[in-house]
Formats: C-alpha cells, sequence, structure tokens
DNA sequence: TTGACTGCAAACGATTTGCAATTGC
DNA sequence: GCAATTGCAAATCGTTTGCAGTCAA
C-alpha cells in the first residue's frame, strides 16, 4: 500500500509515530510493527494473516491484539478495513486515495489509481440525502492468473 | 429496491418464477416469500430481518433457510449482497443497476442510479490485471436524519 | 416417485470481551 | 505511578452444515 517514489517506510513510520501521540494513543511495540507490516506489502492482510506474517518478530503477540489495534487504528483513520465478499476483513495503511480490484476466482485484491473517478461529480440527486466523506469505486472480475487457470 | 415506475411486483415475481424454472430450481414458498419481501421494500435487510418480517406470514421458516435461500438466490444473479462496515451482510433483489449511500452514523443503505460513473470507462491500466465484470461505486458519509440528531 | 429443499440442532469461524498482569509516558 | 494496553481464555455473533423428514415437479 506504499507507493515508493512518494516516501519511504521509515518517512511513513514517523508520521505514524506523530498521529499516535496527537491522538493521544501510545506508540507500543505491537502497534508499531502491526503497522509496519501494512506499509511492507503493498497487499491486503487478514487480521490472521497479519498475526501469522509478525509472530515470526514478536512471537508472544496475540490476535486479540491483532484485532484491536486495528479497530483503533482503524477509528483514527490510520488503517482502512476493505470489505470484500469473503468472510473475514482485509486491511490496509491508509496513505493515499484509490480504489480496488478484486479477483472473483482468487479473491486478490489489487489496488488502482483512478483520478478520473476521483474528478466526477457526485449526482446531484445526493445533496438531499446528507454529507459524502468519501467516494470509493470497487470492481470486480478475473485476473489474468485466474484466467489462465480455467 | 424496485422502481414503481418501471414495473410491478407481480410482474418481477413473473421473472423470478420464470428464471428459477430456467436454472432448475423448485419454486418454493419460501424462495418466494423472500424474494417478494426484498422487493416489496426499498431497505437492505440483513438475514435476520428478513426472517423477523416473513415469520409473521410463514412462522415456520427457519433462519438457516433464510441464508441458505439468499445464498442461492445469490449465485443465481437474483440476489445482490452488500458489504457493509458491519458484520452482518445485507441483502437485495438485483433488478437495476445502482450504487450505494451509506451513513456512517445509522448504517443505513440508499440506492442511487449514477449513468455518469456508468458510463466512464476504466482505467487503462486495468486491462493487463484480467476481465472487469462490474463496477460499482461505493459513497459513504452521514444522512441528513443523523446530522439532525447530532 | 424422487431428488431437491426444509427445519432442527449442533458446529463453525471470525471477532469481541472481561479480567489480571504489563507497559509506555 | 497510573491509565492505557496487552495476553489469555472464554464468550459472542453471524453463518454453515449433517441429517432426517417434507414437498414441488
Amino acid at each position: 500500500m506504499l507507493s515508493p517514489e512518494q516516501s519511504s517506510i521509515s518517512q511513513e513510520m514517523e508520521k505514524f509515530i506523530i498521529h499516535c501521540k496527537q491522538a493521544g494513543l501510545k506508540v507500543t511495540h505491537q502497534r508499531t510493527i502491526i503497522y509496519r507490516e501494512l506499509l511492507q506489502r503493498p497487499d491486503h492482510p487478514a487480521a490472521e494473516t497479519i498475526h501469522k506474517r509478525i509472530t515470526k518478530e514478536v512471537p508472544s503477540i496475540s490476535l486479540d491484539t491483532v484485532y484491536r489495534t486495528l479497530a483503533t487504528l482503524e477509528q483514527h483513520g490510520l488503517v482502512k478495513r476493505i470489505q470484500t465478499a469473503e468472510s473475514q476483513a482485509r486491511f490496509e495503511a491508509a496513505i493515499f486515495p484509490h480504489h480496488h480490484l478484486i479477483c472473483s476466482a482468487c479473491k486478490d485484491v489489487m489496488d488502482i489509481v483512478w483520478p478520473e473517478f476521483d474528478q466526477i461529480e457526485l449526482p446531484a440527486s445526493i445533496h438531499d440525502w446528507g454529507a459524502i466523506s468519501s467516494k470509493n469505486a470497487v470492481m470486480y472480475g478475473v485476473c489474468t492468473n485466474c484466467q489462465a487457470r480455467c
């Protein structure tokens, strides 16, 4: 979820620490590791996946802490929860605006930037409904890997 | 989920029956009731909500049948599952293409049609990824009711 | 008649919670 | 030192499943 030409992981980690402190969140070892894990890989892991990966670094970390941390960071806008068709939720570091491609076969989620969509105006009818804070596009399809496999 | 000027509930129910028969699905009482319930109200009920509502008509229907029916109808494209930020899945009859407005406060889901988005071209970079079968916009915000309440 | 469908009850997986011990500030 | 955070274990919630009886075709 990091675009390397824009900033480095360590830069993002610094921002993360500042964000936490401003929000009154303690910068614990667990939170740091979980957030760094999300930055390091461009995929969209489930809580359980994150847990498996980081137990190599911190063997004592518990799965409930991963869940709790993700929920806390989500509340503070540092992490985004991605709704997929699967039962497990998936997560990503909330760094730059983008949209999602989901493969119906392998369930993999891919990021895309789509400035044309970001710029498009909302339908006028929305104004009566309320105030929009975010708009997001989700596309379903079959990725080339899975197409080849069939 | 029905746009009244386009067709009536009974017309949609006829289509539903034809669809089922073509797909080799038996037109059972339970399936009929569940689908009609989805047509009758423009909201996006969870399986449990559907079950509560229809027990007034068919007291013996079980919650697992509702789940099973929704899954079956989803597989056949007659029903759509909506991913929200909540833990429960929500459902709607799959009748015409539209997008969703979700209120972050009351979690209510509203349908909107948005032809400008439907017509917009996908980013060229997608073609390398695979074949897209659907694209959908989801907007989060706070509805006027909830704004007034705060 | 017969296989598809249903209701029941029990299992399941993902996530949440209460509590005591621990840790960052 | 103290409140926030963690790890543990147990609970909860939404959903799924095996099985025997039932029903649409």
